[in-house]
RNA sequence: GCGGGCGUGAUGGAAUGGUAGACAUACGGGACUUAAAAUCCCGGGGCUGUAAGCCGUGAGGGUUCAAGUCCCUCCGCCCGCACCA
């Protein structure tokens, strides 16, 4: 064969995208007939330029995208910008330019970038969660959540930072200190807005067993994060004191069952009648100033020791009158979850044996192990809270723990304290309702204002949007639209008197939570038309990062369930399939001085052990450090820019596709991306030798015999892609389309020396069919072929091949054999070939007839086509 | 602590309970070349000199005619949540 002229991604990827553009081919009509498919991959931050984590993302969604128009759907596949959001507050101050520009300028710069990996959106439906388009939308949804009653405003501690005036979010506290000021963080009750979710806790929980299109993994999270347990409310009588009018005490309990193992009483240093005692009592005063002082950045929580201290209250035994239990205020109990008090029983539970070990307090096991002594049980430093029988405990004895628990619930709910019932069975969710206010410029500002006359007063649907005003300064500590002069000066619209609008923005995590649904009628006056949204939502496949396994999908489905309610659509759940992708990791290198340098600036030698790197430019030594996620502070990073300049596009999917299962990370290599490219070339040369062949002079002879080998590869090929496709396993459908390359090109080469006209056929037929399957990923190179090969129109909207039923199953198969489990050898049957043919075949085969040595086998095993056992 | 996942050649990884290591990368050998690159072909889990054979999917046990796959115990690594009573 004459030499090919290489194939030129450079040349080719931009005109292919031009053609897909003008075609239109990806724009997408909501009245066609064809059955509809979402395919959404989760949209990205603006924040500068796209890494490799987003071309591995998009790649994928676009595989599933592209091969879903192919079999004949309506496809989805749109793309926007998730754009509110502190980094751009953050580049104002540094930088000095306005959050808005800085976003819609990294817009433009990503969306070239995206552009250029030749992705099949459709580009029409693109919008930014910043523009006044949407977040007006936002903003109605907002009123009509707080018409149905799921938006409450309530006061809640937030982590506060004194120099910067400002709110932080528990990961911008480190060690206690605002990550930026380096001050001091201290908890303050902010009045804030919140979105009522817990309404939903126990739909948003039941709803996920019919989720099986979802990660086990994300479903157990979400499982977690609503976290439900039963228990019983408790009410512990006072013991009459002059500290406190109060005459009982509630805590919530899961374990009624160890009531007679009860030691103390412990509040929560936030609850109410802790601060009564505390208005009278320095030392307890003092340790609440501690404990607030401490704050709520995990990491002191974590390793904060169990402390308390006592209140001089006590309360009775709800059983035993005669006994009484001191009252404490501890720092391990939560305020906002059941009651804010327990009762601690030490034997078992681990903190409060801790607690209780501490302050010298009683440890009386009411759970005896299954099988130990009642003499001689004792619990040391190790709670025992496994299963068991009750004892010490009067008319709980002897019964199973789950038995004590009902009989206990029981006897409290019968007998009253004051009018109220003692116990009430109770079920508690961990899930709190989600806190949107922050005290931010950029973002969807929340459209109420106060009047001092009528209180909150809702933003007229007539005066939406509540526009951001751009004229805002960073020079000052605190959220700019506070600072503004003349923003939230606004007449009440109820009375018209002087009134003060909210300068609270929404949390950027409202802003997706609903894009999806919006990108059904992206240019609607009103958030969605519940038709469309209806007739293409449950988004089919979701395709994103696990990073967002909890809270961005538990709040997408909270907000569809309050969509539903206020009529903007009519479905429970957003995304039907849900699939998390791995990261993309890359070593990392270091020169002499421990400072990160970039992939691109070192040469790498050997391998191995031996492997070495250097640094390109001066011959230093560096040194290879661990794979990590790609980052830009380890400066691991890859361009992909860079890579599309140098490779193309087409070569970037492909090797984000081909190398790791989907779900697991995939290591960025210099070799991959190579072995991406070397195929590229392959496919190329083939294309080309076919047409060359085509075009010579072949002997008007039949196929050769290998030429039905070949078919049946091809079509067997077809279905795997096929099949793989629709699992996810791209690696997998990798792995065949090379197969298949392999054989074709193998088939070619002998085609060369004795061309045939019947085999030319077959191996047309191969390679219109490789070009076609490869189109999901190589979406750009297909085309080329596709137009080398002289079909018509472009394979972007050509049929998926349909893979023939016939070629699809063999005449005849090898099967192994076994002797004991053990495979001696193998056979060749015909398919389907009775039992007693396969039998003599394999009782024949050499090795077999040996070990039997004349004994008759015990047993044979015949699995039918696939494999005998022969048991001895 | 609780929950989830993973552990297979030099490397990434394949394998509805049915021939372990597909496919790729790296490596070695060969062809082509003055040479190199590119390309093409061949090789490869370990042990026993070859063959026959034996061993082999983190370790140990079990279920089964048959286990990488199912069950139990343990070890290691990764991820998530974490004082939720």
């Amino acid at each position: 064969m004459k030499p090919v002229e290489r194939y030129n991604p450079r040349v080719e990827e931009p005109r292919w995208q031009r053609a897909w553009e003008e075609k239109k081919s990806f724009v997408v009509a909501d009245d066609d007939p064809r059955e509809p498919y979402y395919v959404l991959e989760m949209f990205p931050y603006p924040s500068g330029r796209i890494h490799m984590g987003h071309v591995r993302n998009y790649s994928m969604g676009d595989v599933l995208a592209r091969y879903k128009r192919a079999r004949g759907f309506n496809v989805l596949h749109p793309m926007g910008w998730d754009a509110f959001g502190l980094p751009a507050e953050n580049a104002a101050k540094q930088t000095g330019s306005h959050p808005k520009a800085w976003t819609y300028a990294n817009i433009d710069t990503m969306r070239k970038q995206l552009k250029s990996m030749g992705l099949s959106f459709d580009w029409t439906r693109e919008f930014a969660t910043c523009d006044p388009e949407y977040y007006q939308r936002q903003q109605k949804l907002f009123l009509d959540f707080l018409k149905a009653g799921l938006v409450t405003r309530k006061s809640s501690k937030v982590n506060w930072d004194p120099v910067d005036e400002t709110v932080l979010a528990n990961e911008q506290v480190i060690d206690g200190r605002g990550w930026r000021s380096g001050a001091l963080v201290e908890q303050r009750e902010l009045t804030q807005w919140f979105f009522k979710i817990s309404d939903y806790s126990e739909e948003l929980l039941i709803a996920l067993d019919g989720l099986n299109e979802w990660p086990d993994k994300v479903r157990t999270m979400q499982r977690n994060w609503i976290g439900k347990s039963e228990g019983l409310r408790l009410l512990f009588e006072l013991v009459p004191s002059s500290l406190t009018s109060a005459t009982a005490i509630e805590v919530f309990t899961t374990r009624p069952d160890t009531i007679f193992g009860a030691s103390f009483i412990a509040l929560s240093p936030d609850h109410p009648l802790a601060a009564e005692i505390a208005r009278a009592d320095a030392g307890v005063r003092a340790f609440i100033d501690e404990f607030h002082r401490q704050g709520t950045a995990t990491e002191t929580l974590e390793k904060a020791e169990k402390q308390g201290v006592f209140t001089g209250l006590s309360v009775k035994h709800p059983v035993r009158p005669d006994r009484t239990l001191p009252v404490y205020v501890a720092n391990f109990v939560l305020m906002d979850y059941g009651a804010g008090a327990i009762f601690g029983c030490p034997a078992h539970d681990q903190r409060d044996l801790d607690f209780a070990r501490k302050y010298g307090l009683n440890v009386i096991p009411v759970v005896l192990p299954p099988g130990a002594d009642p003499e001689d049980f004792s619990v040391g430093e190790q709670a025992y809270v496994g299963p068991g029988t009750i004892y010490h405990s009067e008319f709980l004895d002897g019964l199973p723990v789950e038995a004590a628990k009902s009989e206990i619930a029981r006897y409290f709910g019968e007998r009253r304290v004051g009018n109220r019932p003692q116990g009430t069975v109770e079920t508690q969710y961990r899930l709190r309702d989600w806190g949107i206010s922050r005290q931010r410029y950029w973002g969807c500002p929340i459209p109420v204002i106060h009047c001092e006359e009528h209180g909150i007063v809702p933003v007229p649907d007539k005066d939406l949007p509540v526009r951001l005003p751009d004229d805002v300064t960073f020079d000052k500590p605190g959220n700019p639209l506070d600072h503004h002069p003349s923003w939230k000066h606004v007449p009440c619209p109820i009375c018209g008197r002087p009134a003060r609008r909210e300068t609270d923005t929404m949390d950027t995590f409202v802003d997706s939570s609903w894009y999806f649904a919006r990108f059904t009628a992206p240019h609607a006056d009103a958030p969605t038309v519940p038709a469309r949204a209806n007739a293409w939502l449950p988004v089919d496949q979701y395709i994103g990062g696990v990073e967002h396994a909890i809270l961005h999908l538990l709040y997408s489905r909270f907000f569809t369930r309050a969509m539903r309610k206020t009529g903007h659509l009519d479905l429970d759940e957003p995304f039907k399939g849900m699939f998390t992708q791995g990261m993309v990791v890359h070593e990392t290198y270091r020169d002499r001085n421990g400072e990160w340098v970039l992939p691109a600036d070192v040469t790498l030698e050997g391998m191995g052990g031996k492997r070495r790197a250097t640094l390109t430019a001066t011959g230093e030594p560096i040194e290879i450090g661990s794979i990590e996620k790609m980052s830009k502070s380890k400066k691991n990073v890859v361009d992909p820019d860079e890579i599309v300049r140098t490779y193309g596009a087409d070569c970037a999917r492909w090797f984000m596709l081909s190398d790791s299962p989907p779900e697991r990370d995939v290591q960025w290599t210099e070799a991959g991306i190579e072995g991406a490219s070397r195929f590229q070339q392959r496919v190329w040369k083939l294309v080309q030798d076919m047409i060359e062949l085509r075009g010579g002079a072949a002997a008007p002879q039949a196929a050769p015999a290998d030429a039905a080998a070949l078919r049946k590869l091809v079509h067997r090929t077809i279905k795997s892609v096929g099949d793989n496709i629709e699992g996810l396993r791209f690696n997998s459908a990798v792995a065949h389309i090379y197969e298949l390359t392999n054989g074709l090109t193998r088939f070619a080469a002998t085609l060369e020396s004795a061309p045939s006209a019947g085999g030319i056929a077959a191996l047309a037929e191969g390679v219109e069919t490789l070009v076609q399957i490869i189109a999901p990923m190589m979406p750009h190179l297909a085309e080329s072929c596709w137009a080398a090969l002289g079909k018509a129109g472009m394979v972007a909207d050509a049929r998926w091949p349909e893979a023939d039923p016939a070629l699809l199953v063999d005449d005849s198969v090898v099967i192994a054999v076994q002797v004991n489990g053990k495979r001696r050898g193998e056979i060749t049957v015909p398919v389907g070939a009775p039992r007693e043919h396969t039998e003599k075949e394999a009782l024949s085969l050499e090795p077999v007839a040996r070990m039997l040595d004349g004994r008759a086998p015990s047993k044979i095993i015949i699995v039918p086509d696939r494999i005998v056992n022969v048991v001895i």
